[in-house]
DNA sequence: CTAATATAGTACTAAAATAGTCCTATATAA
DNA sequence: TTATATAGGACTATTTTAGTACTATATTAG
């Protein structure tokens, strides 16, 4: 289904929470009251995207988490990475030389280009994006450095 | 880390292989001649394009599998949805009703969003970008019925 | 008509990834 | 010094995925 896991759904909402208040503090215990989230889920979320530099801790009494810069400094590309590892469609585009039929192997560069592109649509929706409503909102992704030379067939 | 299954994988190999000889009939046993892969698994696989009308099959003696259409009418999405089901980044996009936090969830149609960017990135490449060797082709998508309000803040 | 071949469909087992929880250590504030 | 809050890691349970096997059905050839 390609879909990203639980804990990165919770990373963005609890992102998403802490977008509003973005120069206020935000403890665990807080952010699972406002969000429902269980509180052991929570923490672990939250580690993980200080670990990756998205939110700065501050520990002690009074203690808790802020995001580290803006909001529409943080994208969803960095925080599936954070909670998920390193984007890659298929094993062969995150650790090479591991896969059997590499040698053998047409598509691997094929999967880097789908992966490239897939990356620059989640690049492109930021933290800001997500806190405000959605309406008539869009996303224009492309990779613009280079240039197709087949023909797209874009259907369904 | 946002990963297609190892079937889909194997699923891109095989059409890419019958994608070469688009009017001839492969048996799944010259398939895993061919491509390594287990003969159950490439059978598994093969079932599961043949129901999804990527590929056609022939029973009984000299059957076998065969496109069902061109290679540029096939793209990648669709056989993701093939293999492991509706594309949806959360399990909110794909069922509708079943989370948790549905009702206080500001979010949710901003997946929709980020769904709609991936999806169309994978929709831009076919069965026939897969036959070609890589080079310069790329791929540019966009979702160009809506426009953006708030200014997108591309980087990394 | 029969035998051989190949896919259809389904069920099952094993392995791997994910989710969720818990415990101990450390830092900070009052 | 105590209370509070995060850091880090280990652990278990659950779910998903991968892989296999078996039976039924269709087609071709003799
Ligand atoms: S290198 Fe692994 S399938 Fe291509
Ligand atoms: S509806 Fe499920 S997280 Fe938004």
């Amino acid at each position: 289904m390609l879909r990203v896991s639980k804990l990165t759904d919770y990373a963005t909402v609890i992102l998403t929470h802490i977008a509003h208040q973005p120069d206020e503090l935000h403890a665990a215990s807080d952010i699972t009251q406002d969000t429902g989230v269980a509180l052991p889920t929570v923490s672990k979320v939250l580690k993980l995207l200080a670990k990756a530099n998205i939110l700065i801790s501050y520990r002690g009494s009074k203690g808790g988490y802020a995001l580290a810069n803006k909001p529409n400094e943080t994208n969803v590309a960095e925080v599936i990475t954070a909670i998920e590892g390193p984007i890659g469609m298929t094993e062969c585009t995150t650790s090479d030389g591991t896969c059997e039929q590499e040698s053998s192997c047409e598509i691997k560069g094929n999967w880097n280009l789908i992966n490239r592109a897939v990356y620059t649509a989640l690049e492109a929706v930021t933290l800001a994006d997500m806190v405000a409503p959605v309406r008539q909102q869009a996303v224009t992704v492309g990779l613009p450095t280079v240039t197709k030379s087949n023909d797209l067939n874009v259907e369904n």
